[in-house]
DNA sequence: CAAATTTTGGATTCTGTAATACAGAAAGGC
DNA sequence: GCCTTTCTGTATTACAGAATCCAAAATTTG
């Protein structure tokens, strides 16, 4: 009863995420967050309470939506470990063309929240999901290194959990590089220069 | 003629920095500036013209000082190629260990501001600045980088631009890395084992 | 001592923006 | 046709924080 939603709750959360990727948190006024949404602003507030429930929502979506890929490639067992870490750079850098295309780069929601204390410490929530996404994305890569080693693709000197912070590492590091307006073709080539040590 | 200042003007920029290196310009109130460099908002104002202000002159200091400490590394005669690329690195893990203590991250000012587009369209010399650091940092590592292959220190197959691009981006990726509370000792490692492809 | 300038401390203003309020139209279910 | 909820559009409020102002004390030079 009652009218309905005439918006998709969850494409308002990713076209948030878009912005707050970019911008940063406080970077990025309400203003911005309706216009890029298609939303009123009573309508944004009616659905979502606040701006900073909205960017934890966001993020929420954002980092699900990065959990779900990358488990995708990391775990997929016709590629050997390196292929998968291959693949999941190589994301990376695809993101990284196409918004090089909208003319910026394409910033990231992880790299801003964890480089802003502030933030994680005005909400808990924040610290969570950061600290959960950063655990399964270190189990997803060590578990792909362990296959690399098994399958022979990765050096068996390589240490597990200092090769997927190393990963983890070199994709923090490309997206500020991005920033720099670093050609997609020399990204990817840091990339796989990064991830020598684990790679040859 | 008149009272003389009672403060150091560099010391104020230096505290400002070292407020804007973690918390970044927008969650960095004028009160905190205040607070941390020891001096009345009247006197801040009267000596830095605004928050604006204050931020790029701080900027330029901290790049300064970092140019300086770089320079005195990556230019270091010596050293093997190879050397200066690992003392290099030794220096961001030991900010990192100090900051530690503190019970904090080191931040930084340039992967802040990098990550903020908003703020170097708001102030073209924040551009300028992080620019011609760039510049100068890529330039530096690019001769360690071709010393190194001359003495045999550094593979003779690496690229000295691409090489450079990687120094940074593991740098940046640190910082970033840093923020999730790994240990300096881990971070060193992740740090040599990012460069593999230019030290083996 | 007089002039100049900064400091202190607090009060005040200004401004951007997050958030709320509201009236009427629209779109469903019962 | 009635009830409920959301939507549009605009206007208003609330608040944090940047910036200004001021009067009195302090510290220097000449």
């Amino acid at each position: 009863m009652g009218r309905p939603r005439s918006f998709d709750e969850t494409a308002v959360l990713d076209a948030a995420a878009a912005e707050f990727r970019v911008h940063g948190f406080a970077d990025t006024s309400t203003e911005q967050l309706c216009e890029a949404a298609g939303v009123r602003r009573s309508s944004l507030y009616n659905a979502f309470v606040s701006k900073d429930e909205l960017f934890v929502r966001a993020l929420e979506r954002y980092v699900a939506g990065f959990r779900e890929r990358r488990a995708q490639v990391l775990a997929d067992a016709r590629l050997s470990g390196a292929e998968r870490l291959r693949a999941l750079m190589e994301g990376v850098v695809e993101e990284e063309r196409a918004a090089r295309e909208q003319g910026h780069a394409a910033g990231c929601m992880v790299v801003h929240s964890m480089m802003t204390p502030d933030l994680r410490e005005r909400d808990e929530r924040v610290a969570r999901i950061l600290d959960r996404d950063l655990r399964e994305h270190l189990d997803l890569l060590e578990g792909a290194i362990r296959a690399g080693r098994l399958d022979g693709s990765i050096r068996a000197d390589a240490d597990p959990h200092e090769g997927a912070l190393l990963v983890m590492t070199v994709i923090s590091g490309l997206r500020v590089t991005a920033q720099a307006g670093v050609e997609p073709g020399l990204l990817r080539q840091i990339a796989l220069n990064g991830l020598r040590s684990l790679l040859d």
